[in-house]
RNA sequence: CUUCGUGGUGCUAU
């Protein structure tokens, strides 16, 4: 069973879940590992129909299931109508005994509030007696999530030792909900606590600026980067490009970009979209083809990007060229923002029909 | 022997 489960698992990891399955299913010997790799397969992979299949096959055969399956089980349960999965694996958690895990009862209050119960979640939460950090941040992270900053705030003022997450946490609710301000304060209270920033904490603070539109914040964040030295990290580049972008410095987004040493599709589209956003059409279009130029393959968002630069000039037959190239050249199926680009520019451009025509030949769905 | 619980960057309509 050992050597089954290690081929198994070889298959999972090379995302061959129809070949692990083949294997699976002829095995005669099944302990609860090779359940757990098989459902940690298609968990990964967002099956949540294969999970719970497996899963409830798992507990007719009658093996019993421990922590590391209920991770994977829960993580299946992600929308409001798997709430009902959820609740059903959260009773065989307790009758299994498991609850009062930590890192279990963390897993049932993540699950509670991916899909849309805050009160269960809640519960969840205050049913654990043995908190560690990352339940509390769950639990500020589920507030977060539904704009409740008021309860993420009493959480967070709760907490004992927070860490760096709780803190970016904190900060990216309060710039997605349009209250810059607060998370901007956050920032050096974080820093009098002895906490060093992340990039994940600079690029929430750079959200709140860009929310704000402050580009004084901005060149001040810009420079904190660089003294606890995320000078180099991309993900910090990418968001400074967009931030300054935003907040009306084409030039300084520009200055970070040319001092990038690497460049990925999203520095440049963060690129593109700032030359769109500022009027800036052609020098968007030239910039993609800068991009293809350089080899760095474009993504559905950077066709939206351009395409609405494209939009947005009037360069219609560069925009329907690019639509050609995303489809043939690429592969790619437009999804319903690029369908919207497309109707878009040709609306704006008077071409009423033809936008009508693209309506009904989209394979995506319109709104 | 198993991938075992938290945060973060780009696009359209806006």
């Amino acid at each position: 069973t050992f050597v089954a489960n290690n081929l198994l698992s070889a298959y999972v990891r090379c995302k061959r879940l129809q070949d692990a399955r083949r294997v699976f299913d002829g095995l005669v010997k099944k302990d609860v590992v090779s359940w757990n790799v098989m459902i940690g397969g298609y968990a990964q992979q967002n099956h949540a129909s294969d999970v719970m299949e497996l899963f409830h096959k798992m507990c007719r055969d009658n093996v019993e299931a421990d922590a590391i399956t209920y991770f994977s089980v829960l993580k299946a349960c992600v929308s409001p109508t798997a709430l009902k999965w959820g609740e059903e694996v959260h009773a065989r958690i307790r009758h299994a005994g498991i609850e009062s895990d930590v890192r279990v009862g963390t897993a049932l209050l993540k699950m509670y509030a991916t899909c849309g119960s805050i009160k269960q979640a809640r519960q969840a939460f205050d049913k654990l007696t043995n908190r560690d950090v990352f339940s509390w941040n769950v639990m500020i992270g589920a507030y977060v999530k539904t704009g409740s900053m008021d309860d993420a705030r009493l959480v967070f003022d709760r907490m004992g030792k927070r860490d760096v997450i709780s803190w970016t946490v904190m900060i990216g609710g309060y710039a997605e909900s349009g209250l810059g301000e607060k998370a901007y304060e956050l920032f050096p209270e974080m820093k009098r606590e002895g906490l060093r920033p992340d990039a994940a904490t600079f690029m929430s603070i750079l959200n709140a600026c860009a929310s704000v539109g402050a580009l004084e914040w901005v060149k001040a964040v810009h420079g904190h980067s660089l003294e606890v030295g995320l000078e180099s990290d991309m993900r910090v580049s990418n968001a400074l490009i967009h931030t300054y972008a935003k907040c009306g410095s084409l030039g300084d987004a520009r200055l970070v970009f040319d001092n990038m040493g690497q460049r990925d599709v999203v520095s440049w589209t963060g690129m593109i979209g700032g030359l769109a956003h500022h009027g800036y059409g052609h020098e968007a279009l030239e910039a993609f083809r800068n991009m293809i130029g350089e080899g760095v393959k474009p993504d559905e968002k950077s066709f939206v990007a351009v395409l609405a630069a494209c939009s947005h000039a009037g360069l219609l037959d560069d925009g329907r060229q690019l639509f050609l190239s995303m489809t043939q050249d690429y592969g790619m199926k437009p999804d319903v923002f690029v369908c919207n680009c497309m109707v878009d520019m040709l609306g704006r451009a008077g071409y009423l029909e033809e936008a009508m025509q693209f309506i009904s030949d989209m394979p995506v769905k319109a709104d």
